[in-house]
DNA sequence: ATATAAATTTAGGCAAATCTAAAAATGATT
DNA sequence: AATCATTTTTAGATTTGCCTAAATTTATAT
């Protein structure tokens, strides 16, 4: 119905970034500070938004979605995982090449597009770094959101996914040989910094805290 | 090196197909036209597009494409016809569905994402359309541009692609049953308006020879 | 050669998205 | 409660892409 700009359709995905599943409200300088912008160009878009009626406003005390506004964010996260999903799965991508790619494919318009290719590609629930795509409604697939850090010894666990995406961080389990669906055998904690000793691949080596808060895994 | 704008995308790539492979002179009007703006915005544009240096151009005489201009005119249309054998190939769009979609992907910017997209669909020469797709370096595969009233009677051929590819001849050659690769035979030619009677799949029909002429075809 | 018609450019303006600098509101601290 | 720091908004400009109306150039037809 409502036909979005880019732009705004950006704006809509911050703000459900940064509220959270929550929907908690959401100030204008977390916006400009995701999208590298300034706070007074934010102020402008939010106004426009609220116009639109896409969002709750009020100046000075911040901005949550409101229903429509959560739907477009929805749909366009969806279309973002699944084209991601599309360039690993079907293109060969690393999981770490492909986030910048999918940040334009999620812009491209045709609802018929999408559920084709989710189809082609099997129905996917997550994407490449384990994060949950919601389905046509919008509705998200259930995962425990239980990280490495978490778990006691003597524990063994599947890695399910990346709480961080970020390049660096998926380099860094990349060099460790950690991927998705590996199985991970939790030895010992240290209490001094928290860090772990895990087995896995047949090797035995130490995790930092920070490392292993990043992981999402299922205890087995 | 030069990184463009959606709408400077599309102006070269207006420019590209009214000046044809002779690379004539264009006409403000004629690209006003084709992307459904004013003479007035174009001259805009053309300045801008000189300016940058894609393109010749002199008031009141016309513009044509220079070297860079054509490079970059010449893959955005492999990226439009890539998209469409794409959306074909693996998502099961009817060929008189695409061409919407691929114009907003075309615009999308990785290189290497393009030629991934080549090789996942193993390196096509040919669009649904049965245009030909340029190679990275911009080369186009050969095809006789042979079309279906060319043909003397009694010759047997083989449908190759569509001069014409709007929805409005595609959908007309579909309610025909005719589909690229389908073998033809021209039974006989009618003088008086030059259509022709023609065999495919066991049937016998009459074509204008208007629907011939937008037929490309080979000779077998 | 002049007049008329057609094509094109120029002039002036508007909307979207951005920025910097200044003003205003809010929140924290004594 | 007054002050200071932080956050946010407002004011004023800029760039891109687009528009209408008027002026100009080129082409065509007496
Ligand atoms: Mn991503
Ligand atoms: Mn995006
Ligand atoms: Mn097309
Ligand atoms: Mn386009």
């Amino acid at each position: 119905m409502t036909k979005l700009s880019l732009t705004e359709e950006n704006y809509l995905k911050a703000i459900y970034f940064i509220g959270g599943t929550s929907n908690q409200l959401v100030n204008t300088n977390a916006i400009a500070e995701r999208l590298n912008t300034k706070a007074a160009t934010v102020t402008d878009m939010l106004r426009k938004l609220k116009q639109k009626d896409l969002i709750e406003y009020q100046p000075y005390k911040g901005t949550r979605l409101k229903l429509e506004g959560k739907v477009q964010a929805i749909g366009i996260l969806r279309k973002h995982r699944l084209w991601e999903t599309f360039l690993v799965e079907k293109l060969a991508f690393g999981w770490e090449e492909v986030h910048e790619m999918a940040e334009q494919l999620e812009h491209i318009q045709s609802a018929e597009l999408t559920e084709r290719l989710s189809a082609f590609l099997g129905f996917p629930e997550f994407d490449p770094h384990g994060d949950p795509i919601p389905n046509k409604e919008g509705v998200f697939p259930r995962r425990d959101n239980v990280t490495l850090d978490r778990v006691s010894p003597d524990t063994a666990v599947m890695v399910q996914g990346v709480k961080d995406s970020s390049t660096e961080f998926l380099n860094y389990i990349a060099k460790l040989g950690i991927q998705l669906g590996d199985h991970i055998a939790v030895k010992s904690v240290e209490e001094f910094d928290r860090s772990l000793v895990v087995e896995h691949k047949n090797q035995q080596y130490r995790l930092s805290a920070l490392a292993a808060a990043n992981l999402y895994i299922k205890e087995l």
